[in-house]
DNA sequence: ATCGGCTCGCGCAA
DNA sequence: TGCGCGAAGCCGAT
Protein backbone atom coordinates (compact mmCIF):
# COMPACT_ATOMS: atom_id res chain seq x y z
CA UNK A 1 0.00 0.00 0.00
CA UNK A 2 2.68 2.32 0.80
CA UNK A 3 3.88 1.67 -2.86
CA UNK A 4 0.78 2.58 -4.12
CA UNK A 5 0.36 6.13 -2.09
CA UNK A 6 4.66 6.92 -3.22
CA UNK A 7 4.03 6.04 -6.88
CA UNK A 8 0.43 7.97 -6.77
CA UNK A 9 3.13 10.97 -5.78
CA UNK A 10 5.54 10.53 -8.37
CA UNK A 11 3.28 10.20 -11.24
CA UNK A 12 1.90 13.44 -10.53
CA UNK A 13 4.95 15.28 -11.77
CA UNK A 14 3.64 14.32 -15.15
CA UNK A 15 0.37 14.82 -16.83
CA UNK A 16 -1.51 11.63 -16.78
CA UNK A 17 -4.24 9.32 -18.37
CA UNK A 18 -7.30 10.23 -16.63
CA UNK A 19 -8.02 7.09 -13.94
CA UNK A 20 -11.22 6.14 -15.10
CA UNK A 21 -9.83 5.32 -18.55
CA UNK A 22 -7.19 2.74 -16.81
CA UNK A 23 -8.68 -0.95 -15.70
CA UNK A 24 -6.44 -2.51 -13.32
CA UNK A 25 -5.68 -6.39 -14.77
CA UNK A 26 -2.68 -6.97 -12.08
CA UNK A 27 -2.34 -5.31 -9.16
CA UNK A 28 1.24 -5.64 -7.63
CA UNK A 29 2.34 -6.88 -4.38
CA UNK A 30 4.42 -4.67 -3.32
CA UNK A 31 7.64 -4.44 -3.53
CA UNK A 32 8.53 -4.97 -7.27
CA UNK A 33 11.98 -5.03 -8.33
CA UNK A 34 11.99 -5.62 -11.62
CA UNK A 35 14.88 -4.20 -13.45
CA UNK A 36 13.27 -4.50 -16.96
CA UNK A 37 10.96 -1.93 -19.10
CA UNK A 38 7.70 -0.83 -19.40
CA UNK A 39 6.07 -2.91 -22.32
CA UNK A 40 2.97 -1.70 -23.97
CA UNK A 41 1.54 -4.30 -26.15
CA UNK A 42 -0.87 -2.84 -28.45
CA UNK A 43 -3.95 -5.05 -29.52
CA UNK A 44 -5.93 -2.37 -31.54
CA UNK A 45 -5.17 0.93 -31.47
CA UNK A 46 -1.52 0.67 -33.44
CA UNK A 47 -0.63 4.62 -34.05
CA UNK A 48 2.20 7.21 -32.32
CA UNK A 49 -0.39 9.90 -31.63
CA UNK A 50 -3.44 10.29 -29.38
CA UNK A 51 -2.82 6.78 -28.02
CA UNK A 52 -3.60 6.90 -24.53
CA UNK A 53 -2.22 3.62 -23.85
CA UNK A 54 1.20 4.29 -25.10
CA UNK A 55 0.85 7.66 -22.94
CA UNK A 56 0.12 5.79 -19.78
CA UNK A 57 2.88 3.70 -20.80
CA UNK A 58 5.63 6.18 -21.31
CA UNK A 59 4.55 8.21 -17.86
CA UNK A 60 5.60 5.02 -15.83
CA UNK A 61 8.37 4.73 -17.75
CA UNK A 62 9.67 8.25 -17.22
CA UNK A 63 8.32 7.88 -13.52
CA UNK A 64 10.46 5.12 -12.24
CA UNK A 65 13.26 6.14 -14.79
CA UNK A 66 12.91 2.46 -16.91
CA UNK A 67 12.91 2.03 -21.00
CA UNK A 68 9.57 1.89 -22.95
CA UNK A 69 8.93 -0.81 -25.47
CA UNK A 70 6.13 -1.31 -27.62
CA UNK A 71 4.65 -4.86 -28.54
CA UNK A 72 2.88 -5.82 -31.54
CA UNK A 73 1.58 -9.69 -32.10
CA UNK A 74 0.87 -10.43 -35.73
CA UNK A 75 -2.68 -12.10 -35.96
CA UNK A 76 -2.36 -16.01 -35.50
CA UNK A 77 -3.93 -17.69 -38.72
CA UNK A 78 -6.99 -18.68 -36.94
CA UNK A 79 -7.80 -14.76 -36.79
CA UNK A 80 -8.58 -14.96 -40.87
CA UNK A 81 -7.16 -12.33 -41.74
CA UNK A 82 -6.16 -12.11 -45.25
CA UNK A 83 -3.70 -9.98 -47.53
CA UNK A 84 -5.95 -7.26 -47.99
CA UNK A 85 -5.76 -6.43 -44.37
CA UNK A 86 -2.09 -7.18 -43.51
CA UNK A 87 -1.48 -4.87 -46.41
CA UNK A 88 -2.89 -2.08 -44.49
CA UNK A 89 -1.40 -3.00 -41.19
CA UNK A 90 1.83 -3.87 -41.91
CA UNK A 91 2.37 -0.45 -43.55
CA UNK A 92 0.57 1.32 -40.57
CA UNK A 93 3.09 -0.38 -38.59
CA UNK A 94 6.39 0.34 -40.65
CA UNK A 95 4.90 4.39 -39.99
CA UNK A 96 4.50 3.61 -36.13
CA UNK A 97 7.98 2.14 -35.99
CA UNK A 98 10.12 5.37 -37.45
CA UNK A 99 7.86 7.63 -35.49
CA UNK A 100 8.73 5.77 -32.45
CA UNK A 101 12.20 5.53 -33.10
CA UNK A 102 12.48 9.20 -33.49
CA UNK A 103 11.10 9.09 -29.85
CA UNK A 104 13.72 6.42 -28.54
CA UNK A 105 11.12 3.71 -28.16
CA UNK A 106 11.50 0.36 -30.03
CA UNK A 107 8.51 -1.35 -30.96
CA UNK A 108 9.00 -5.52 -31.06
CA UNK A 109 7.16 -7.66 -33.07
CA UNK A 110 5.69 -10.98 -32.12
CA UNK A 111 4.55 -13.88 -33.60
CA UNK A 112 2.80 -16.78 -32.33
CA UNK A 113 0.13 -17.16 -29.68
CA UNK A 114 -0.24 -13.76 -28.42
CA UNK A 115 -0.27 -14.94 -24.45
CA UNK A 116 2.91 -16.97 -25.42
CA UNK A 117 4.54 -14.71 -27.23
CA UNK A 118 4.14 -11.58 -24.60
CA UNK A 119 4.81 -13.84 -21.75
CA UNK A 120 7.56 -15.07 -22.64
CA UNK A 121 8.83 -11.58 -24.04
CA UNK A 122 8.32 -9.94 -20.33
CA UNK A 123 10.02 -13.04 -18.51
CA UNK A 124 13.14 -12.16 -20.80
CA UNK A 125 13.30 -8.36 -20.13
CA UNK A 126 12.03 -9.09 -16.59
CA UNK A 127 9.18 -6.45 -17.53
CA UNK A 128 8.29 -4.03 -14.91
CA UNK A 129 4.78 -3.23 -16.01
CA UNK A 130 2.69 -4.13 -18.78
CA UNK A 131 0.15 -2.07 -20.58
CA UNK A 132 -2.44 -2.70 -23.21
CA UNK A 133 -5.29 -1.26 -25.04
CA UNK A 134 -8.73 -2.73 -25.44
CA UNK A 135 -10.03 -5.02 -28.30
CA UNK A 136 -13.63 -6.03 -26.70
CA UNK A 137 -13.85 -9.62 -29.05
CA UNK A 138 -13.52 -13.09 -27.93
CA UNK A 139 -9.86 -14.06 -29.20
CA UNK A 140 -8.89 -10.67 -27.26
CA UNK A 141 -10.32 -11.25 -24.16
CA UNK A 142 -9.37 -14.93 -24.12
CA UNK A 143 -5.93 -14.69 -24.71
CA UNK A 144 -5.67 -11.87 -21.92
CA UNK A 145 -7.59 -14.18 -19.24
CA UNK A 146 -4.76 -16.60 -19.65
CA UNK A 147 -1.92 -13.92 -19.06
CA UNK A 148 -3.26 -12.43 -16.64
CA UNK A 149 -3.42 -15.44 -14.64
CA UNK A 150 0.54 -15.91 -15.21
CA UNK A 151 1.17 -12.25 -14.71
CA UNK A 152 -0.40 -12.93 -11.28
CA UNK A 153 2.30 -16.17 -10.31
CA UNK A 154 5.10 -13.96 -11.60
CA UNK A 155 3.87 -10.49 -9.90
CA UNK A 156 4.21 -7.87 -12.97
CA UNK A 157 1.65 -5.70 -12.78
CA UNK A 158 -1.06 -4.65 -15.56
CA UNK A 159 -3.20 -1.69 -17.09
CA UNK A 160 -5.11 -1.92 -19.43
CA UNK A 161 -6.30 1.29 -20.73
CA UNK A 162 -9.13 1.94 -23.14
CA UNK A 163 -7.91 4.68 -25.96
CA UNK A 164 -10.62 3.54 -28.43
CA UNK A 165 -13.48 5.15 -27.32
CA UNK A 166 -14.24 8.62 -26.09
CA UNK A 167 -15.89 7.56 -22.90
CA UNK A 168 -14.48 4.31 -21.59
CA UNK A 169 -16.66 1.12 -22.31
CA UNK A 170 -16.45 0.33 -18.66
CA UNK A 171 -17.28 4.08 -17.39
CA UNK A 172 -20.25 4.92 -19.80
CA UNK A 173 -22.46 1.38 -18.98
CA UNK A 174 -21.73 -1.54 -16.54
CA UNK A 175 -24.22 -3.45 -19.07
CA UNK A 176 -25.20 -4.36 -22.31
CA UNK A 177 -27.79 -1.77 -23.11
CA UNK A 178 -30.93 -2.27 -25.11
CA UNK A 179 -30.62 0.55 -27.64
CA UNK A 180 -29.14 3.33 -28.47
CA UNK A 181 -31.88 5.84 -26.67
CA UNK A 182 -30.81 3.72 -23.07
CA UNK A 183 -27.29 3.88 -23.51
CA UNK A 184 -27.40 7.53 -25.48
CA UNK A 185 -28.14 9.58 -22.14
CA UNK A 186 -25.49 7.64 -20.00
CA UNK A 187 -22.99 8.89 -23.13
CA UNK A 188 -24.15 12.71 -23.28
CA UNK A 189 -23.85 12.76 -19.72
CA UNK A 190 -19.66 11.64 -19.15
CA UNK A 191 -18.69 13.77 -22.70
CA UNK A 192 -18.04 16.82 -21.13
CA UNK A 193 -15.28 14.96 -18.78
CA UNK A 194 -14.45 12.20 -21.31
CA UNK A 195 -13.72 15.05 -24.45
CA UNK A 196 -10.21 16.49 -23.42
CA UNK A 197 -7.32 17.02 -25.69
CA UNK A 198 -4.62 14.27 -25.38
CA UNK A 199 -1.29 14.14 -24.45
CA UNK A 200 1.81 13.79 -26.76
CA UNK A 201 4.48 11.40 -26.34
CA UNK A 202 7.80 12.48 -25.76
CA UNK A 203 11.22 11.48 -26.89
CA UNK A 204 12.55 9.18 -23.81
CA UNK A 205 15.75 10.45 -22.25
CA UNK A 206 18.06 7.53 -23.56
CA UNK A 207 18.55 7.39 -27.19
CA UNK A 208 18.19 3.71 -28.56
CA UNK A 209 20.85 0.61 -29.26
CA UNK A 210 20.56 -0.09 -32.70
CA UNK A 211 22.22 -3.22 -31.17
CA UNK A 212 19.62 -3.70 -29.20
CA UNK A 213 16.71 -2.84 -31.52
CA UNK A 214 18.11 -3.15 -34.78
CA UNK A 215 15.43 -1.54 -37.40
CA UNK A 216 12.83 -3.93 -37.94
CA UNK A 217 13.42 -5.47 -42.19
CA UNK A 218 9.66 -5.45 -42.88
CA UNK A 219 10.46 -7.16 -46.13
CA UNK A 220 11.50 -10.36 -44.68
CA UNK A 221 7.53 -10.56 -42.71
CA UNK A 222 5.47 -12.62 -43.99
CA UNK A 223 2.49 -13.19 -42.01
CA UNK A 224 -0.14 -16.05 -42.58
CA UNK A 225 -2.86 -15.03 -44.42
CA UNK A 226 -5.45 -15.82 -46.92
CA UNK A 227 -3.82 -14.50 -50.34
CA UNK A 228 -6.68 -14.94 -52.30
CA UNK A 229 -7.95 -10.97 -50.84
CA UNK A 230 -6.11 -9.03 -52.78
CA UNK A 231 -4.68 -5.53 -51.32
CA UNK A 232 -6.88 -2.39 -51.68
CA UNK A 233 -4.48 0.23 -52.99
CA UNK A 234 -7.13 3.07 -53.10
CA UNK A 235 -7.05 3.67 -49.52
CA UNK A 236 -4.18 5.89 -48.09
CA UNK A 237 -2.59 3.95 -45.03
CA UNK A 238 -2.07 5.47 -41.14
CA UNK A 239 -2.06 7.83 -38.88
CA UNK A 240 -1.11 11.01 -41.52
CA UNK A 241 -3.71 10.09 -43.90
CA UNK A 242 -6.62 9.39 -41.43
CA UNK A 243 -6.01 12.99 -40.06
CA UNK A 244 -6.18 14.31 -44.02
CA UNK A 245 -9.51 12.53 -44.87
CA UNK A 246 -10.38 14.23 -41.12
CA UNK A 247 -9.57 17.39 -42.24
CA UNK A 248 -11.33 17.24 -45.56
CA UNK A 249 -14.33 15.82 -44.50
CA UNK A 250 -14.82 18.41 -41.78
CA UNK A 251 -14.52 21.27 -44.76
CA UNK A 252 -16.59 19.48 -47.51
CA UNK A 253 -18.29 16.32 -46.10
CA UNK A 254 -19.90 17.54 -43.02
CA UNK A 255 -22.54 20.21 -44.99
CA UNK A 256 -24.91 17.81 -46.08
CA UNK A 257 -23.98 14.85 -44.16
CA UNK A 258 -27.66 13.95 -42.19
CA UNK A 259 -29.50 13.40 -46.16
CA UNK A 260 -26.65 12.89 -48.45
CA UNK A 261 -24.26 10.08 -46.70
CA UNK A 262 -27.34 7.55 -47.27
CA UNK A 263 -27.53 8.19 -51.30
CA UNK A 264 -26.31 5.12 -52.40
CA UNK A 265 -24.45 6.58 -55.81
CA UNK A 266 -22.43 9.27 -54.34
CA UNK A 267 -19.54 9.06 -52.08
CA UNK A 268 -20.76 11.68 -49.19
CA UNK A 269 -19.73 9.04 -46.14
CA UNK A 270 -17.01 10.31 -43.75
CA UNK A 271 -14.49 7.39 -45.03
CA UNK A 272 -13.19 7.29 -41.46
CA UNK A 273 -14.31 3.96 -40.47
CA UNK A 274 -11.40 2.36 -41.82
CA UNK A 275 -8.99 4.31 -39.95
CA UNK A 276 -10.72 4.20 -36.80
CA UNK A 277 -10.93 0.31 -36.96
CA UNK A 278 -7.75 -0.59 -37.76
CA UNK A 279 -6.15 1.65 -34.97
CA UNK A 280 -5.11 4.62 -37.18
CA UNK A 281 -7.57 7.39 -35.73
CA UNK A 282 -9.09 7.95 -32.17
CA UNK A 283 -12.42 8.85 -32.26
CA UNK A 284 -11.52 11.63 -29.72
CA UNK A 285 -9.85 13.16 -31.96
CA UNK A 286 -12.54 13.41 -34.33
CA UNK A 287 -14.92 14.84 -31.69
CA UNK A 288 -11.96 17.17 -30.47
CA UNK A 289 -11.34 18.18 -34.39
CA UNK A 290 -15.19 18.76 -34.68
CA UNK A 291 -15.58 21.05 -31.85
CA UNK A 292 -12.59 22.82 -32.98
CA UNK A 293 -14.40 23.43 -36.78
CA UNK A 294 -16.89 24.52 -35.25
CA UNK A 295 -15.74 27.11 -32.30
CA UNK A 296 -18.51 25.67 -29.87
CA UNK A 297 -18.79 22.81 -27.23
CA UNK A 298 -20.32 19.40 -28.58
CA UNK A 299 -22.68 20.03 -25.74
CA UNK A 300 -24.75 22.64 -27.64
CA UNK A 301 -25.07 20.17 -30.60
CA UNK A 302 -26.32 17.03 -29.78
CA UNK A 303 -29.37 17.63 -30.01
CA UNK A 304 -30.94 17.49 -33.60
CA UNK A 305 -32.58 20.40 -35.17
CA UNK A 306 -36.11 20.68 -34.75
CA UNK A 307 -36.18 23.50 -38.06
CA UNK A 308 -35.80 21.69 -40.74
CA UNK A 309 -33.69 18.43 -41.80
CA UNK A 310 -31.20 20.36 -44.07
CA UNK A 311 -29.86 22.34 -41.45
CA UNK A 312 -26.13 22.25 -40.18
CA UNK A 313 -27.23 21.11 -37.06
CA UNK A 314 -29.25 18.28 -38.06
CA UNK A 315 -25.70 16.99 -40.31
CA UNK A 316 -23.47 17.81 -36.90
CA UNK A 317 -26.11 15.45 -34.83
CA UNK A 318 -25.73 12.80 -37.38
CA UNK A 319 -22.10 12.73 -37.37
CA UNK A 320 -21.92 13.04 -33.75
CA UNK A 321 -24.41 9.51 -33.56
CA UNK A 322 -22.52 7.44 -36.19
CA UNK A 323 -18.86 8.77 -35.01
CA UNK A 324 -19.93 8.95 -31.21
CA UNK A 325 -23.72 7.09 -29.64
CA UNK A 326 -23.47 4.15 -32.50
CA UNK A 327 -19.56 3.56 -32.23
CA UNK A 328 -19.88 2.99 -28.24
CA UNK A 329 -23.08 1.29 -28.67
CA UNK A 330 -21.35 -1.12 -30.90
CA UNK A 331 -18.35 -1.39 -28.24
CA UNK A 332 -20.50 -1.71 -25.20
CA UNK A 333 -22.44 -4.60 -26.77
CA UNK A 334 -19.05 -6.66 -27.72
CA UNK A 335 -17.51 -5.66 -24.49
CA UNK A 336 -20.17 -7.55 -22.33
CA UNK A 337 -21.65 -10.15 -24.90
CA UNK A 338 -19.99 -12.66 -26.39
CA UNK A 339 -22.12 -14.00 -28.64
CA UNK A 340 -21.94 -10.48 -30.77
CA UNK A 341 -21.61 -12.61 -33.60
CA UNK A 342 -24.22 -15.27 -33.23
CA UNK A 343 -27.77 -16.10 -32.57
CA UNK A 344 -27.62 -16.35 -29.44
CA UNK A 345 -26.56 -12.48 -29.11
CA UNK A 346 -30.16 -11.47 -30.22
CA UNK A 347 -32.64 -10.10 -28.39
CA UNK A 348 -35.24 -12.27 -27.25
CA UNK A 349 -38.43 -11.40 -29.21
CA UNK A 350 -35.98 -11.34 -32.42
CA UNK A 351 -34.75 -15.02 -31.77
CA UNK A 352 -38.19 -16.36 -30.61
CA UNK A 353 -40.10 -15.26 -33.61
CA UNK A 354 -37.10 -16.02 -36.04
CA UNK A 355 -37.59 -19.34 -34.99
CA UNK A 356 -41.26 -19.72 -35.31
CA UNK A 357 -39.98 -18.86 -38.93
CA UNK A 358 -37.96 -21.76 -39.35
CA UNK A 359 -39.53 -23.54 -41.45
CA UNK A 360 -40.52 -20.87 -43.64
CA UNK A 361 -39.71 -21.79 -47.69
CA UNK A 362 -36.92 -19.08 -49.06
CA UNK A 363 -37.39 -17.75 -53.03
CA UNK A 364 -33.91 -18.29 -53.48
CA UNK A 365 -31.17 -20.23 -51.31
CA UNK A 366 -27.89 -19.53 -52.16
CA UNK A 367 -24.36 -20.31 -50.74
CA UNK A 368 -21.48 -18.91 -48.85
CA UNK A 369 -19.27 -18.70 -52.27
CA UNK A 370 -22.48 -17.93 -54.36
CA UNK A 371 -22.64 -14.90 -52.29
CA UNK A 372 -19.11 -14.04 -52.16
CA UNK A 373 -18.72 -13.83 -55.60
CA UNK A 374 -21.80 -11.87 -56.28
CA UNK A 375 -23.78 -14.32 -58.32
CA UNK A 376 -27.35 -13.87 -56.76
CA UNK A 377 -30.39 -12.91 -59.29
CA UNK A 378 -30.99 -9.54 -57.59
CA UNK A 379 -28.23 -6.85 -59.49
CA UNK A 380 -28.61 -4.48 -56.44
CA UNK A 381 -27.28 -6.46 -54.16
CA UNK A 382 -24.35 -8.10 -56.70
CA UNK A 383 -23.57 -4.50 -57.23
CA UNK A 384 -23.30 -3.99 -53.09
CA UNK A 385 -20.72 -7.04 -52.85
CA UNK A 386 -19.00 -6.09 -55.77
CA UNK A 387 -18.50 -2.85 -54.33
CA UNK A 388 -17.18 -4.68 -51.57
CA UNK A 389 -14.93 -7.12 -53.18
CA UNK A 390 -13.38 -4.11 -55.43
CA UNK A 391 -13.13 -1.47 -53.37
CA UNK A 392 -12.84 -3.58 -49.79
CA UNK A 393 -15.92 -1.09 -48.78
CA UNK A 394 -19.62 -1.27 -48.90
CA UNK A 395 -21.91 2.24 -49.20
CA UNK A 396 -23.39 2.12 -45.14
CA UNK A 397 -27.03 2.34 -46.47
CA UNK A 398 -26.65 -0.61 -49.11
CA UNK A 399 -24.87 -2.96 -46.20
CA UNK A 400 -28.48 -3.12 -44.02
CA UNK A 401 -29.75 -4.37 -47.57
CA UNK A 402 -26.89 -6.85 -48.04
CA UNK A 403 -27.36 -8.35 -44.44
CA UNK A 404 -31.38 -8.60 -44.51
CA UNK A 405 -31.30 -10.04 -48.17
CA UNK A 406 -28.55 -12.82 -46.83
CA UNK A 407 -31.02 -13.87 -44.14
CA UNK A 408 -33.94 -14.20 -46.73
CA UNK A 409 -31.68 -16.33 -49.27
CA UNK A 410 -30.35 -18.54 -46.63
CA UNK A 411 -31.30 -21.90 -44.84
CA UNK A 412 -31.31 -20.43 -41.51
CA UNK A 413 -30.71 -16.80 -39.18
CA UNK A 414 -27.70 -18.82 -38.07
CA UNK A 415 -26.02 -19.46 -41.15
CA UNK A 416 -27.52 -15.96 -42.37
CA UNK A 417 -25.49 -14.40 -39.61
CA UNK A 418 -22.69 -16.41 -39.59
CA UNK A 419 -21.85 -16.15 -43.35
CA UNK A 420 -22.44 -12.27 -43.41
CA UNK A 421 -19.89 -11.85 -40.83
CA UNK A 422 -17.42 -14.27 -42.40
CA UNK A 423 -17.54 -11.73 -45.63
CA UNK A 424 -17.45 -8.61 -43.61
CA UNK A 425 -14.56 -9.97 -41.86
CA UNK A 426 -12.88 -11.16 -45.18
CA UNK A 427 -13.51 -8.40 -47.81
CA UNK A 428 -14.16 -5.31 -45.53
CA UNK A 429 -10.91 -3.07 -44.63
CA UNK A 430 -13.01 -2.14 -41.59
CA UNK A 431 -14.00 -5.81 -40.99
CA UNK A 432 -12.89 -7.92 -37.89
CA UNK A 433 -14.29 -4.79 -35.52
CA UNK A 434 -17.58 -4.30 -33.17
CA UNK A 435 -19.29 -2.00 -35.59
CA UNK A 436 -19.20 -4.73 -38.41
CA UNK A 437 -20.63 -7.49 -35.80
CA UNK A 438 -23.49 -5.07 -34.14
CA UNK A 439 -24.30 -3.99 -38.00
CA UNK A 440 -25.05 -7.35 -39.10
CA UNK A 441 -26.78 -8.36 -35.62
CA UNK A 442 -29.09 -5.19 -36.55
CA UNK A 443 -29.83 -6.04 -39.60
CA UNK A 444 -30.20 -9.71 -39.16
CA UNK A 445 -30.92 -10.28 -35.50
CA UNK A 446 -33.00 -7.33 -34.96
CA UNK A 447 -30.06 -6.09 -32.12
CA UNK A 448 -30.41 -2.67 -30.66
CA UNK A 449 -34.13 -2.49 -33.17
CA UNK A 450 -37.41 -2.71 -32.26
CA UNK A 451 -39.86 -5.25 -33.39
CA UNK A 452 -41.78 -4.46 -36.98
CA UNK A 453 -44.90 -6.87 -37.86
CA UNK A 454 -44.44 -10.26 -38.36
CA UNK A 455 -43.34 -11.77 -42.43
CA UNK A 456 -42.24 -15.33 -43.78
CA UNK A 457 -38.28 -15.96 -42.52
CA UNK A 458 -38.17 -12.94 -40.76
CA UNK A 459 -40.47 -13.07 -37.89
CA UNK A 460 -40.44 -9.80 -36.10
CA UNK A 461 -37.23 -8.50 -37.43
CA UNK A 462 -37.18 -5.17 -40.08
CA UNK A 463 -37.70 -6.50 -43.45
CA UNK A 464 -36.22 -4.22 -46.36
CA UNK A 465 -37.37 -4.18 -49.69
CA UNK A 466 -35.32 -2.33 -53.04
CA UNK A 467 -38.14 0.38 -52.53
CA UNK A 468 -36.18 1.66 -49.47
CA UNK A 469 -33.36 1.57 -51.23
CA UNK A 470 -34.60 3.76 -53.79
CA UNK A 471 -35.39 6.29 -51.62
CA UNK A 472 -32.22 6.45 -50.67
CA UNK A 473 -30.71 7.58 -54.52
CA UNK A 474 -30.35 6.07 -58.07
CA UNK A 475 -29.99 2.30 -58.21
CA UNK A 476 -29.32 2.01 -61.71
CA UNK A 477 -26.28 4.35 -60.97
CA UNK A 478 -25.18 2.30 -58.32
CA UNK A 479 -25.28 -0.86 -60.35
CA UNK A 480 -23.39 1.37 -63.00
CA UNK A 481 -20.67 2.37 -60.77
CA UNK A 482 -19.95 -1.40 -59.87
C1' DA B 1 -47.25 11.26 -52.03
C1' DT B 2 -48.70 10.65 -47.25
C1' DC B 3 -50.46 8.55 -43.15
C1' DG B 4 -51.56 5.22 -39.53
C1' DG B 5 -50.93 0.67 -37.82
C1' DC B 6 -47.81 -2.85 -36.95
C1' DT B 7 -45.31 -4.72 -32.13
C1' DC B 8 -42.09 -5.19 -27.83
C1' DG B 9 -39.90 -3.79 -23.78
C1' DC B 10 -37.04 -0.34 -21.40
C1' DG B 11 -36.85 3.43 -18.39
C1' DC B 12 -38.90 7.06 -16.26
C1' DA B 13 -42.77 9.34 -13.98
C1' DA B 14 -46.14 8.71 -10.79
C1' DT C 1 -48.55 0.66 -13.13
C1' DG C 2 -48.88 3.44 -17.11
C1' DC C 3 -46.94 5.59 -20.87
C1' DG C 4 -43.82 7.36 -24.48
C1' DC C 5 -40.96 6.07 -27.70
C1' DG C 6 -37.54 3.86 -30.53
C1' DA C 7 -31.44 3.45 -36.83
C1' DA C 8 -32.33 3.44 -41.62
C1' DG C 9 -39.58 0.05 -43.12
C1' DC C 10 -43.66 -2.18 -45.10
C1' DC C 11 -48.36 -2.24 -46.44
C1' DG C 12 -52.73 -0.75 -47.60
C1' DA C 13 -55.89 3.04 -47.64
C1' DT C 14 -56.64 7.52 -49.13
Amino acid sequence: MELAASTKLSLLKFDMVQEERIRRIVTPLPPTLSPGPVVCALGRDFRLNDNDALHHAQTLALTFQKPLIVTVCLWPKHTGATRRMYNYHLQALKELESGLRKLSVALIILHGKEDDALYELLCKTKAFHLVTDVLPLRFSKRWKARLAQRLHKINTPWDEVDTHNVVPVWEASTKAEFAARTIRPKLFHKLAHFLVPHEKITAMPHTLSSLEHPAILWHTITPECDESVGEIVSVKVGESAALIQLQHFLSEGLKGYALRRNIIHENRQSGLSVYISRGSLSRRRILLELEKHLGSKLALHIEPSKNGSGSDQTDISAFIEECFIRAELAENFCFYNDNYDNFNGFPSWAKETLTQARGDSRDYIYTRDELATAKTHDELWNAAQRELLTTGKMHGYMRMYWAKKILEWTESPEEAMHIAVDLNDTYELDGCDPNGYVGCAWAIGGLHDRPWFRRPVFGAVRYMTSHAVKKHGSIEAYIAKY
